[in-house]
DNA sequence: GTCTATAGCTTGATAGAC
DNA sequence: GTCTATCAAGCTATAGAC
């Protein structure tokens, strides 16, 4: 008898996946089921909490990867400052499927159950304006500004993506992204 | 016996908050019985199409009323620009609350019936790009750049208000809205 | 740890009285 | 035009074998 057949770290994408794509009211057990290849028992095995905590385990992984991929290496001062908000852009972009895939984030935060997600979300939101400002401020920007500047950032990106998915032209998405480097005072 | 209990426009403004709230696959039947005071099969009586039907309808509506309040205000060029472009933003702010609703639009956009909603969401989308943009042209930017403008200015509506829920401060919403007569070569 | 089978409820939708 | 009552299908969740 096989012990594990699916790894976590691939439930734990697919899950993501339907979230991103359905939301959470959208996102029946039975095909948050097909896309794990887990019959809905061993889903309820794994996450005795139900879909609703699939959802904040999505989550908790979300904001994971944020500390990893973004927080983590915008704060390696090692680096040069446009290669490390390069390289968390191109984390970012990954997440989204270059424009392709809908904001987990975003899908999370509405509907039926979006009070229980409201918190962690926003905690996701938190570490990216903090990078974000980060950016700024090592360019030279006051803080206030710098601060200003990562919001609209953050807003680009959510809201181009919106668009993206709502106009079909992931180009929406790419050509935002890009515009952040010097929103960020990046090359002035 | 009553022949109309409740009026088709109080009906249609109720529909329309649940689908922003909710999404599609959260707005239940049950749901948008409650919310408009009709029992579920007067819902059927007067849009036998079912729920799905109904989205429509308030996609619809949506376009009628961007293209009362929002095209038609911006091209009655009787009137001062300026005028005509803060009327048209205070008629968006009113959809969306001023922050405190999501965009019915976006809500519609995602979700297990999304695709069929896809053309009507991006006629609406259409028309407000299209408005903006002659607004930057009226303020003497080159049409490529008015054009960019005005997808930026959209852009920064849809995703103030994505952050706006998320973090549960519409001043987010109201910051981003107020920055757009700017962004649209407007006191330049 | 994964499965089949099923309970119990909610869903979208319909029939028919008034 | 609105209602009560109901259906079949889908839903979340659980029981219990292996």
């Amino acid at each position: 008898m096989p012990v594990i057949k699916v790894f976590p770290q691939d439930v734990d994408r697919k899950l993501t996946e339907v979230f991103a794509r359905f939301g959470y009211d959208g996102a029946s057990m039975e095909l948050l089921s097909q896309a794990t290849g887990l019959k809905k028992a061993s889903l309820y095995h794994r996450f005795p909490g139900g879909k609703k905590e699939m959802a904040k385990h999505v989550l908790l992984n979300i904001r994971a990867w944020f500390l990893d991929r973004v927080d983590a290496v915008i704060r390696d001062t090692s680096r040069p400052l446009d290669v490390r908000l390069e390289e968390a852009l191109m984390a970012i972009s990954d997440l989204f499927a270059n424009g392709d895939r809908n904001c987990p984030l975003r899908m999370l935060s509405a509907g039926s159950e979006s009070a229980s997600f409201q918190e962690s979300i926003a905690a996701c939101f938190t570490i990216l304006s903090d990078g974000f400002a980060l950016v700024a401020t090592e360019n030279g920007l006051p803080e206030d500004i710098a601060k200003a500047k990562a919001m609209e950032a953050i807003i680009n990106i959510q809201g181009s993506l919106v668009l993206s998915r709502a106009m079909n032209d992931n180009n929406i998405f790419r050509t935002s992204i890009s515009a952040i480097p010097k929103l960020l005072g990046q090359g002035n």
